[in-house]
DNA sequence: CCTAAATATTTTGACTAGCAAACAATCTCA
DNA sequence: TGAGATTGTTTGCTAGTCAAAATATTTAGG
């Protein structure tokens, strides 16, 4: 009957496991989870100046220039003045950087991957196609919170990566 | 074929909106995702000790005290020593605690609620298994990784809520 | 060409979250 | 009664987070 409490008991399961996890990887990799998502998509778009970082992680310019400022003397990522608009600053992830996400973050997913494989096929199919009705619904629920008219929202409603590099021009 | 690129995929966007909503919960009731946790366990659990509380909300002692402290000062929470064994301060919500949290939190489930609750029963009961599924193997996740022997982990797979009060004795 | 507005980033200031270690109060049990 | 265990708070440190101010650069008008 009612679904509405199982959904939320189950959702708020699975945000607190993920809570769990990036408070292992704290521990593990010496990373926070706000630095692994800069690292991962510093690896994914390549060098992009920082304001388009921001965006992409969803917070402040100031809080990625921070986190940066932290990678940066991890020797994770490095930094470089666009020379085409000398205000941009473009950031990218270095050797090291792509060494550390090799390792360390895989270790996390590994268990979950390893029994999401075990599962039937039809399982799988099941169960992916349920995470993106949620996360659809969730990605909407932001949107109607959004204070201002936004024309494009129900576009983005499926994912859309931009795997180009950025264009610094 | 790469099903587990999916879920991946998939689990991101759902943290990620759980990431953003979070965000939107401090701007919009001035209330963090750590202190409506630790609001929403008094509201289950009835007065009990700091201790139990870190527990529940998986935080260290010293982080629940400070968390408490602010949401003290907000008068949404109360501190009680016991009388039974003076050591121990029962946290407990209080009335204006309890109105915040019928308002604050609601907003934010209100859509997506809202857009469950239209789907079919089918999708309904198919998205609540899946989701389920998920946590579990996220929970076990976290027990793989958990660094001793832990006998009881197996038990703790399937949601058990304790709805008792605290046994203060 | 020069200046005002727009753009991009960093700095500053002020919180919150987190934890470990030290400390204080209280309890337990021999 | 007194030593060790339990429970909470305090202290000291790191990180995340943002708004507002400061800085540097580019662009659009005149």
């Amino acid at each position: 009957m009612d679904h509405i409490q199982d959904v939320l008991v189950a959702l708020r399961r699975v945000i607190r496991a993920t809570d769990l996890q990036s408070k292992h990887l704290v521990k593990t990799a010496s990373l926070t989870a706000p630095q692994l998502m800069v690292m991962q998509t510093l690896r994914d778009r390549g060098a992009i100046p920082v304001g388009a970082l921001a965006d992409e992680v969803s917070l402040s310019q100031a809080t990625v220039t921070s986190i940066i400022d932290r990678l940066e003397k991890k020797q994770y990522v490095g930094r470089e003045r666009s020379k085409q608009d000398k205000r941009k600053v473009l950031a990218f992830i270095t050797d090291e950087g792509l060494d550390k996400l090799k390792t360390a973050p895989t270790l996390l997913q590994e268990s979950f991957v390893r029994q999401f494989s075990y599962l039937q096929e039809w399982e799988q199919t099941m169960i992916i196609s349920a995470l993106q009705r949620v996360a659809q619904m969730m990605d909407a629920q932001h949107i109607d919170a959004s204070p201002f008219l936004d024309v494009g929202a129900l576009d983005r409603q499926t994912e859309q990566r931009t795997p180009l590099p950025y264009d610094d021009k």
